[in-house]
DNA sequence: GATCCGTGGTC
DNA sequence: TGACCAAGGAT
C-alpha cells in the first residue's frame, strides 16, 4: 500500500493514458479536451444512479430532445417528467430532478454550481453526484467514489472491511492516488475500467493498464473483492390488481401516492399489497363493496405477474371485469384511459406487464 | 448505520 | 431460474 501511494503518478498517469487512447463515446460526453454542458452532465449522473449506461442512453435524448435547458425542464409539469422516466425506476430520481431543474433555475439563474457544497444542496444530488458534476463539467479536482471505484479501489488495497463500511476507508485511498489535474477525466476513465475491465466477477486483468499496482491481482484473488455485507431475504408480496373497463373500452387507472413506492405514478387499482393470498369476492369486497353484485359474477383471472423489487417480490393476480356506473360510486380518484393511450401515461414497468397479462391471457 | 427505493441483464 | 449487479440518495 504504502508502495501504491508513493507511486501515485505513474498510477495516474497510466490511467489517464488508457482514458486518452481507450475512452468510450457516451452520449452525455464532449469532444476530447471540450467543456461538457453542465446541463448534460446533471441530467446523465442523476439517471446513471444505480442504473447501466445502456439502459440510459434513449432516456437521455428523450429527454434533451422534450427538455433541451435546465429553465425547459423546470418549465415542465411534474406528470409530464414522470411520464417520460416511466420504465426507468427510482422514481424518487424523477420527482428530485424536477425539484433541483426548478432550483437551479430560479435560485442560481440557471446555471450549476460549480463548487462540491453548493451541488450538494440540490435535490437528488448526493456526495458521489456532487463530486462527479464538479469535476466533470468543471474540472475541479474532487475525490469521485461510486460503486466501480470502490471495487477498484478494494483490490488495489485488498480491502477487507465490508461494504457499506469500508466506504470512507475507500475514499480515503481514493483521495490519495488521484491526480490534482483532469479530475474529470480520470473519474471517468475510473468508472470506464470499472465497467469494462474490472468487473465484479472475473475481471479482465490482462487488459488492465494498473495491474502491477493492484494488491489482489498480484495475490490472485480479484473476485473476492469488494468484501461486502450480507443481504437480507426478499418477503414475497401479494394482491389482487383489477383491469376494470368501460363500455367505450377505457379501463380504470388511479394516481399513487407522491411518496414511498412508485411515489406520484399511476397503477391499476389493486387490494393493499400484503402477506396473504386475497380471493377475488374479497378483493372486490375491499375495492368497490358498492358494485359487489355487478362484478363478483363474471371477474375473470389472468396470469400471475411476478414483479421483483428491491427488497421484496410481488405477485399481482390480474381481475378482468367491467363495469358501467356513475364514477363517483366507484373509486375516488379513478381516471378512465384506453389503452391506446397508455403511453403518454406515467406507467411503471410492473403496471405495463399487468397490462400485457390481460393482453395475452 | 439500516432501510427504502425499480428495472433489465447476466451467469 | 433465481440471486446478483449497475455512474446512489433520502430518511
Amino acid at each position: 500500500m504504502v508502495q501504491l501511494a508513493s507511486s501515485q503518478k505513474s498510477f495516474s498517469a497510466a490511467i489517464l493514458n488508457w482514458y486518452d487512447a481507450h475512452a468510450r463515446k457516451l452520449p452525455w460526453r464532449s469532444p476530447p479536451g471540450m467543456q461538457p454542458d453542465p446541463y448534460h452532465v446533471w441530467l446523465s449522473e442523476i439517471m446513471l444512479q444505480q442504473t447501466t449506461v445502456v439502459t440510459v442512453g434513449p432516456y437521455f435524448e428523450k429527454f434533451l430532445n422534450l427538455w433541451p435547458t435546465v429553465h425547459a425542464l423546470a418549465a415542465a409539469s411534474l406528470d409530464d417528467v414522470l411520464t417520460a422516466w416511466a420504465g426507468l425506476g427510482y422514481y424518487a430520481r424523477a420527482r428530485n430532478l424536477h425539484k433541483c431543474a426548478i432550483a437551479v433555475s430560479i435560485e442560481f439563474g440557471g446555471q450549476f454550481p460549480k463548487d462540491r457544497d453548493n451541488l450538494l444542496s440540490l435535490p437528488g444530488v448526493g456526495p458521489y453526484t456532487a463530486a462527479a458534476i464538479s469535476a466533470i463539467a468543471f474540472d475541479k479536482p474532487e475525490v469521485v467514489v461510486d460503486g466501480n471505484i470502490e471495487r477498484i479501489v478494494s483490490r488495489l488495497y485488498r480491502i477487507t472491511t465490508p461494504l457499506p463500511a469500508a466506504k470512507k476507508e475507500i475514499t480515503e485511498f481514493a483521495s490519495k492516488i488521484m491526480p490534482r489535474r483532469r479530475a474529470g477525466d480520470y473519474a471517468q476513465a475510473l468508472m470506464d475500467i470499472g465497467a469494462t475491465i474490472c468487473t465484479p466477477r472475473t475481471p479482465n486483468c490482462a487488459a488492465c493498464p494498473v495491474s502491477r499496482h493492484c494488491a489482489a491481482f498480484a495475490a490472485g484473488d480479484m473476485a473476492q473483492f469488494p468484501v461486502k455485507a450480507p443481504k437480507k431475504v426478499k418477503p414475497t408480496r401479494r394482491a389482487v390488481v383489477f383491469w376494470l373497463e368501460r363500455s367505450d373500452g377505457a379501463v380504470l387507472l388511479r394516481r399513487r401516492e407522491e411518496k414511498g413506492l412508485l411515489g406520484g405514478m399511476m397503477e391499476f387499482p389493486s387490494t393493499d399489497w400484503g402477506e396473504e393470498t386475497l380471493s377475488i369476492e374479497m378483493a372486490i369486497m375491499r375495492l368497490f363493496p358498492a358494485h359487489f353484485q355487478a362484478l363478483a359474477g363474471q371477474a375473470a383471472q389472468k396470469s400471475l405477474v411476478r414483479h421483483t423489487f428491491t427488497h421484496f417480490h410481488l405477485e399481482l393476480q390480474p381481475v378482468v371485469t367491467s363495469l358501467e356506473a356513475p364514477d363517483e360510486t366507484i373509486l375516488p380518484g379513478g381516471q378512465w384511459v384506453k389503452p391506446e393511450e397508455f403511453g403518454s401515461y406515467a406507467l411503471p414497468t410492473l403496471m405495463n406487464k399487468v397490462a400485457r397479462a390481460v393482453a395475452k391471457g
